[in-house]
DNA sequence: ATTTGGTACACAACCGATTGCGTACCGGTA
DNA sequence: TACCGGTACGCAATCGGTTGTGTACCAAAT
């Protein structure tokens, strides 16, 4: 069975031309009853399953989105992905996943490998080491539709979604503050981000409007490993004056800090205390989660991506882009 | 630029054939090297991209993998996904991803979806409510080669990977045992997965051969949802005798337990203590994390998977089946 | 001048579908 | 009998490539 059964099979074996089998099998009204029922009859009986690139040829589409985005291990991003994949699939879709793994050529090379496969639109979340468009515009310039998530690429006229980070820094510091904790440290992430910035600018926000000095060593920031966040907690500890709180980028962030903090026999939420950006479900397993975490629903944030991206698929001339922002939530725990 | 330049536009630009523009696009010698030089430059002049869709259809292939699995949030699948795309992507392969939600009829209906997308092989990981191969079967008369991983099926031909579950109970519960621990429960996964059996027999070895009676109610089989988990770990400590340890199906259910012990307050790893299957990488950011996990090497088993995948694709003449089984690990915490 | 051989390209079939248009054949009407 | 309209298909172009085979044209050899 190494060769599928073709609609020029069946009209071998029936007599008819490949045009009357293919008309028979979508009940085109021209093709007569009695023909059309052998047709359908025989291709049930040789198992027969329409060619889609044959179709895809046709129709000038491949049904396949791109998605391009840092690490699939990451639940933030595998829940967006589990939400893109829930839309698509409704709407005849199929995703396709390529990480980046916050690699600056890889995410090129991801790019690149989606084009040339063939895929009729992409959502991506940029790697952290990105600092250049180019590889979008190129993209853009072949006319694919383009949206981008979370980590949107700064000056680019594509749709994005994301949310206001620097509203819910602002929320997340203001809380700190209320709760009587001033020395905040704040560990965030890669300077390439414009999730950094904002980040920063909320935190910047908030104790300027409390007249609480800003520390310049209280302000760092980590590429994202695991080694690079513990360096640099450390280096927050053996500061003559530590934190007391820190604004993390993200929950690993976070978690790894803490889990630093722990091995100097700090205490969590007692002698040092953590606000966290996302929110992610396996923090509701932890017995010391951070006393607070900014929710960013990247199941909403997938949702809406993939909305924005169907309609620049199917009707590419009415469509213009657009910038969404997702209300973030600040989730306080007790 | 609504639509890509093809090499028919390009032909017509050179006054050439269509065929000349392929031949010297791929540096056939039959081509002078005058028209060679200009094809290749007005190609890239014109950004020519070849359109894939035709290729594929040609090579009557798609470079597409299809991988299905319960749920892409679960970090041991994200993990193993994430081996399959390194993989496949080097080898000029795309994968597709489908989620079945542990329910059967979205498993069948993302087998068939990609069977009509058009995929080269499949890589399925089998949704916990899953009891019928016909989904499968069907696939296998259509020569599409379908790989199986972690939970296989029973009785089918294809080749698969999975981990040695029972001799991985056994040593997990031989561990407890040796730690003085005989209240032993089993908290297992649905019915209808050859990993719950495995994990079973394990357990029951163990028992036997320490002349352990083996008490019917430590026997828990769960769906896999936080609530049912909830639930009969609620029922192993309202009887008689609770348990003093847990062997949990995987992670999440150890950790749904866990969080139901600490709600009565229970102290993890005093009052009671568990071992589970997994090892994910979030447990390292646990205070109480299980005394012991075996690890399942999601990463080994995607890369092995897709590994004996593509020589099924490429070369299905000489492919025979494999099944291969990945070694696991006890992983003790102190 | 004719044959020979090689170069450099054209022609056309093919992959598996879709679809516009043409037409044979039918019975009914003038 | 000749004309007419509708039914039920066939023919062929098309999507964008790949590839086997045919051939015009050239220079070199005879």
């Amino acid at each position: 069975m190494v060769h599928a059964t073709t609609m020029k099979e069946i009209a071998r074996q029936l007599g008819v031309t490949v045009s009357t089998v293919s008309r028979a099998l979508q009940n085109h009204p021209s093709i007569g009853l009695r023909t059309r029922e052998r047709v359908h009859e025989l291709a049930k009986q040789l198992d027969y399953v329409p060619n889609p690139t044959a179709i895809n040829l046709k129709r000038r589409r491949t049904y396949n989105i791109g998605v391009v985005l840092p690490a699939l291990t990451e639940q933030f991003f595998s829940m967006a992905i589990s939400a893109i994949e829930d839309v698509a699939i409704g709407k005849g879709y199929s995703v396709v996943v390529m990480q980046s793994r916050n690699d600056y050529e890889r995410e090129r090379l991801a790019i690149s490998n989606l084009v040339k496969h063939g895929i009729d639109g992409i959502i991506v979340s940029l790697a952290s080491e990105t600092q250049n468009n180019s590889h979008f515009l190129e993209v853009n310039k072949h006319g694919i539709p383009i949206v981008f998530f979370d980590r949107v690429a700064k000056n680019m006229p594509n749709s994005c979604v994301y949310v206001d980070l620097t509203a819910g820094a602002i929320e997340a510091v203001e809380y700190l503050v209320a709760r009587g904790l001033t020395k905040i440290a704040l560990l965030n992430g890669p300077g390439t981000l414009q999730a950094t910035d904002e980040r920063l600018k909320g935190y910047v926000t908030v104790l300027n409007k409390h007249g609480i000095a800003i520390s310049r060593p209280y302000v760092r920031s980590v590429n994202l490993t695991k080694e690079d966040t513990a360096k640099k907690m450390n280096e927050l500890l053996d500061l003559d004056e530590p934190p007391q709180a820190i604004l993390a980028f993200n929950d690993y962030v976070a978690l790894d800090a803490m889990q630093v903090c722990r091995q100097r026999g700090l205490v969590i939420n007692q002698d040092i205390h953590f606000v966290s950006f996302s929110n992610l479900p396996f923090c509701s397993y932890l017995e010391q989660p951070p006393i607070a975490s900014i929710e960013q629903f990247p199941y909403e944030m997938g949702t809406k991506a993939i909305q924005l991206l169907l309609p620049a698929i199917e009707d590419p001339q009415h469509y213009t882009p657009e910038k969404v922002i997702i209300p973030y939530q600040l989730i306080v725990r007790e």
